[in-house]
DNA sequence: AACACTTTGTTTATAATTGCAACTAACTTG
DNA sequence: CAAGTTAGTTGCAATTATAAACAAAGTGTT
């Protein structure tokens, strides 16, 4: 009954030197063997649990990362986005600190600049775009960001970080009462940014109970 | 190489008597033969363009309805969902008025209040909730609720509506330039809601260009 | 026909948020 | 140790949201 051809592809974003990157990997098999494409793989039923475990599997298994967010973006369907024939992917993106990918140490995983990507295979762009789309607005009134940065970060990073995602400056006032009522980062007591010439900044980390959920905010920013 | 069992379901919401309440069917083939459930099939590769195709066709099919507003919820997945084996389903919402659904005239088409649903088969009661979260926190920055109602309605409809899906009282003036701002509405001239003991309302209609593409709002309500 | 009653729709006032600018703090560099 | 730079805070102005009060336009009742 079921000539669909089933897969999971991750989008796993990172920010390198401010620019929003996506990995990507050169395929190990055809169709498009050897271009760069989203890490992606078959479903597993006997191994994966769900599609969200098969997203984990596959990420782990091409990245060597374990992300802390990862969330199901949307399934992308259709006849022509694979040659093979009709074909099913249901997506998920991940948001992880570009040391996360560092520390991993898989030399094939490549960053690209989500505004620079050209030649990808399937409907890998447009996939991106959605992934990017949904981040840049989730951005606008959560906490989502926070997962870009790493264990630890000061308010000034994490600002520039939205600011980045948003595209426009922020107001410092404003920015730091909507992290506040998040209530979701604790100061580390005598963690300082030092080394810079001026005051440092205090170093935050997220607290234990917001690792894996994100908080919202009513209004925006 | 895929034993995947592959299909969609359409979660078909409406508004009856203030209520929001889910399309059900009784299921036409084993597993779960004759119990109710939502509308679903598998997806027909060669008539269907893409997953969203599908739905349009499932939902056509088994309700005679074309809904203005159909959007992919997300994917459900899993070994437990379904006795016959690890299976997955595409998801999608849409919204109705209930004028719309009696017009379609099919009486296998049995609509339930989506808080009193007991006896669902699969993992349909997650999937309704999750629905119904969706159109609740969509409803709360956005033009969706409009498609609940019918092609004419009043601003004091449609606030009655925002404040059932919201279940919070909204003020009336802030509500009415939440909606002025989307900028999606038209009065009709001269059609009033008479009747009533009480100073007619103002009938209202989508504007043509907002048939199907919804508004937003940076703000909230 | 006048008046009470009810809900619509608008106006005005009050409270809450947000944004700006100026300020102090704390470091490095010359 | 003064100059420069960014961090973090404070107070006020501008904007925006909420609330209360009012005016408009019908029906029902005497």
């Amino acid at each position: 009954m079921t000539d669909i051809i089933a897969t999971v592809d991750v989008i796993l974003l990172t920010l390198k030197a401010g620019i929003l990157n996506v990995a990507l990997l050169k395929r190990d098999r055809e169709p498009y063997f050897d271009v760069l494409a989203l890490p992606g793989g078959y479903i597993h039923p006997e191994e994966d649990a769900d599609t969200e475990a098969a997203a984990e599997r596959v990420l782990r298994k091409k990245t060597g990362i374990v992300s802390p967010y990862l969330e199901q973006l949307a399934t992308f369907s259709g006849q022509g986005r694979d040659p093979r024939g009709w074909s099913l992917s249901i997506c998920y993106y991940a948001l992880v600190s570009s040391e996360l990918i560092e520390a991993a140490g898989h030399p094939d995983v490549k960053l690209h600049p989500v505004d620079a990507l050209r030649g990808l295979p399937f409907d890998h762009a447009g996939i991106i775009a959605a992934a990017v789309a949904r981040v840049k607005n989730k951005s606008s009134y959560s906490s989502l960001p926070v997962y870009l940065c790493g264990e630890i970060f000061t308010l000034p990073q994490l600002q520039a970080v939205y600011e980045t995602l948003l595209n426009e400056p922020i107001n410092k006032v404003s920015f730091r009462r909507k992290i506040e009522e998040f209530d979701i980062l604790e100061p580390i007591q005598g963690a300082l940014a030092t080394g810079a010439a001026h005051r440092p900044a205090q170093f935050y980390r997220l607290k234990k109970q917001y690792q894996k959920r994100l908080s919202l905010s009513d209004r925006g920013l």
